[in-house]
DNA sequence: CAGTGGTCTAGACCACCAA
DNA sequence: TGGTGGTCTAGACCACTGC
């Protein structure tokens, strides 16, 4: 193994050995050499193929794992993480009802086209002027009634022929787990601004309130490998029955 | 070391050393015997105190410190967390100009009484009917602006002899920082719910809006050792100039 | 320079799972 | 029963801090 110190004499001074082994399986990751759901080699497996200890191996996963990007499964390897597992299935979204268990969830998409996108759309996917994009607009539906309207900008590049009719297809199921196998892009982390505003008369009609009722509206910008943001969305949330959970740590 | 199968014969049948020093370390910070911001015995001090090997007492901390109770500093050893640390300020308050770096931070107290607990504080404290809670109404003031209302439920028992006058002395500091100095209590995490809500009469004035303007709605029950509930609040915020921030990993 | 946390290794053994 | 991840140890050495 070569110190990255050789390789860049910048920041910090010193690379340990189970980073430089992080960036590999990162990079193998993100090239796709084991794609979502799969197992990846045993410890020992990448132990031998990079030359090092398996406590090393060891602690490169470990910090994996706990970005969310791989999943250790005692007595039968490590995975690679995605969005399809019922387990990942509302790790981005975080409303709970006030009161009762969870009931039925599903979208339905009111439009799905291609053109440009908005300005905070653009700014936030680092889109150039000419660039095109995918904007759809969807409700989702818990227990039957529709709590959140949502639209989603796509850089067109990555998200090449995504239709209205695939993502009806998908009803029911994370659209992330959509990204991922039919674009290979999987999402990584995200990031929120959160505010309240009033009900326009759209969102008044398709959220079934009266327009100025307070909405709670949710800025969300996904990220990919390398932390390229390739999502731009805005969420418009009724929380008259329903809330959004955070956790503080 | 004894293994817990051996004291309570449930649930995971085997429980690993390195969870049993962390127990037992988090037995010493909850005594007390290390105060926020002091330093812990050093990693060989205590893989002889507990007559384990340093790697199995660093594992124990490595959690401690992933769950922000303690914090690692190479060369100069372990210290126990603390809310004063700048650092630390403001892991707990998530708002952030829309625009610009954030600005000054202040806080208002407008009220301070002993009393009844609300309904809502009451259940989410575990008080019993007859007990005793603190109530706090306060502003936070950014860059000068009202941009918080809150109030803040606590249980009378814990904060004995907390005034108005105490904390006005704190003004500008984290209110946390004061429970860790002056009553021992560290809060160790946090639940939210986030609602959008309308501005009756009072908010409106105190935060200088308009009756009926979006306001974003944060409850929170806020945790110390042992998962107990110690805090309950409720924030009205001003989002037209700021926002909530939060991270999905 | 001594002391602390941080890295790396090698090897033994345990817990869990699938076949 | 064999393979995988999980735990534990002992020891060597490195990086950082403060005296």
């Amino acid at each position: 193994m070569i110190y990255a110190a050789t390789l860049s004499p910048a920041a910090p001074t010193f690379l340990p050995l189970y980073r430089q082994i992080k960036a590999l399986v990162l990079r193998s990751l993100e090239a796709g050499e084991w794609k979502p759901g799969e197992a990846i080699p045993s410890e020992s497996e990448l132990a031998a193929r990079y030359r090092v200890s398996q406590g090393t191996v060891r602690k490169a996963i470990d910090e994996l794992a706990g970005e969310n990007l791989l999943v250790r499964r005692q007595g039968r390897g490590t995975f690679v993480a995605t969005h399809g597992e019922p387990r990942e299935q509302f790790r981005f979204l975080r409303l709970a009802p006030d009161h009762g268990e969870a009931g039925s969830y599903a979208s339905r998409t009111c439009e799905c086209r291609r053109g440009r996108a908005g300005a905070e759309a653009a700014r936030a996917l680092d889109l150039k002027p000419g660039d095109a994009a995918i904007a759809i607009r969807r409700v989702l539906l818990f227990g039957g009634e529709p709590i959140v309207l949502e639209e989603i900008t796509l850089p067109a590049a990555r998200f090449k022929g995504l239709t209205a009719e695939r993502l009806a297809e998908h009803e029911g199921a994370s659209i992330y787990h959509l990204y991922e196998t039919d674009f290979g892009t999987r999402m990584i982390r995200a990031e929120e601004k959160l505010k309240a505003a009033a009900a326009d008369a759209v969102a008044a009609r398709l959220l079934d309130v009266a327009a100025g009722t307070p909405l709670l509206s949710i800025e969300r910008i996904a990220f990919t490998y390398g932390d390229r943001p390739v999502e731009w969305r805005r969420g418009l949330y009724r929380t008259d029955r329903h809330h959004y959970t955070n956790a503080l740590f």
